[in-house]
DNA sequence: TAGATTGTTAATCGATTAACAATC
DNA sequence: TAGATTGTTAATCGATTAACAATC
């Protein structure tokens, strides 16, 4: 990595994705890029990603091109994604379950240690070997175990006070699936995902190629 | 509605977000805003506010401000939250039962007609009393209900395969949570949701903080 | 009417694309 | 070496912000 100047967040959004499909040209046992035969894969411009990449450093060979095992590290890397996260659910309805569930997560290193609730008919159970846990003792719990991500799978009402919480016992990031804008001290990161959101960006563009043809 | 020219995806992305703002305020019984108070409460600038929604006609009054339930349902008739959609989710894994238990969307406009599966131990159980079917029966189950959204929780593998076979019967959006980027056809929308992407850009954020620190 | 606040045009800023020299 | 392709600077494009005239 080279300078560390500010990063734009367009340049952070597509890092997943370059990464994404560096790993699939990985599982297909292709170790060479040009950014020409990349652009016409991912549909970013060449130019683009030569400039996105120069952002971290100079991973390419002039004449040759990227090696795609290299650069998929090297991303890797960037992202922070070559290490270990431990990570609590807040909330074991559906949408906690689901993300409990969601094994792919613990491959990449991203390991959910325990899930937290207030409802009493719900603590004691497991899910996928997760123990669900009295949520009025998280706080001991993050500060014990050294969680690093809290995942909020609230209600929007307890959202907020539940990041709180999290950010109190010491967490240093949450990924918040309730539909509000959580707000963190500035060394706490956060990510609001917003998922109908995007449902309601379908819609809109349903609508428009509705009224399009008429 | 005004013109109709080519609105930027930038504000689109935005529409949903003046929405829930819009929503919370008329739930706090406030019916009036103007662009400098939404302003401080959105975290947009005023003059970005008023240049996105003048791309759809002038909602305000001068000297006055916004009419917040007026705002909210121009808003919600721009995205096209004023209408019935009905959907079927491709996939009874984890991802797909907690769509279907999420009633949430039921209220929203988007009914959740049925799920479709290929693992038989799945097929006719009931999830939230949608009825789980056979995959095999998929297109003529699309057809014949006029389905205007398929839902894709299957494996990054099947998923463009599913997509084609919906656009095939007849939907008019696609929703994929598969890692993947589906491919339609113009007349067909899409929406790309990439759940792990957002957590890979927590863990950038993270990382960044960290090495600030050192 | 005077004051407030929108709608809209103009100025700025940042991000994307194009071009090309450096170099493997 | 010649050809290819990067790294990087310069040009363009689009999106955001500022300013202000229109108007309720």
């Amino acid at each position: 990595m080279k300078k560390q100047a500010k990063i734009s967040s367009a340049v952070i959004k597509r890092l997943p994705r370059y990464r994404r499909y560096l790993g699939e040209l990985q599982k297909k046992g292709i170790d060479k890029i040009s950014s020409n035969e990349f652009s016409s894969l991912i549909g970013y411009t060449a130019s683009q990603i030569r400039q996105d990449l120069n952002n971290f450093g100079g991973f390419g060979q002039q004449g040759y091109g990227y090696s795609v095992s290299g650069l998929y590290s090297e991303i890797s890397a960037i992202l922070g994604l070559d290490r270990q996260y431990k990570m609590v659910i807040v909330g074991a309805g559906n949408l906690g379950q689901a993300i409990a569930n969601h094994t792919y997560y613990y491959k990449a290193g991203f390991v959910v240690c325990g899930i937290f609730e207030i409802n009493p008919r719900l603590i004691g159970i497991k899910i996928n070997d997760i123990e669900v846990m009295d949520y009025e003792n998280i706080v001991g719990y993050v500060e014990e175990n050294q969680i690093d991500i809290g995942i909020i799978c609230t209600t929007k009402d307890a959202a907020q006070e539940v990041a709180d919480k999290l950010c109190f016992a010491g967490v240093r990031g949450l990924w918040n699936f309730a539909p509000v804008d959580i707000e963190t001290p500035n060394h706490v990161a956060i990510e609001n995902v917003h998922i109908s959101d995007s449902l309601h960006s379908l819609a809109y563009h349903m609508t428009g190629a509705y009224s399009e043809k008429k």
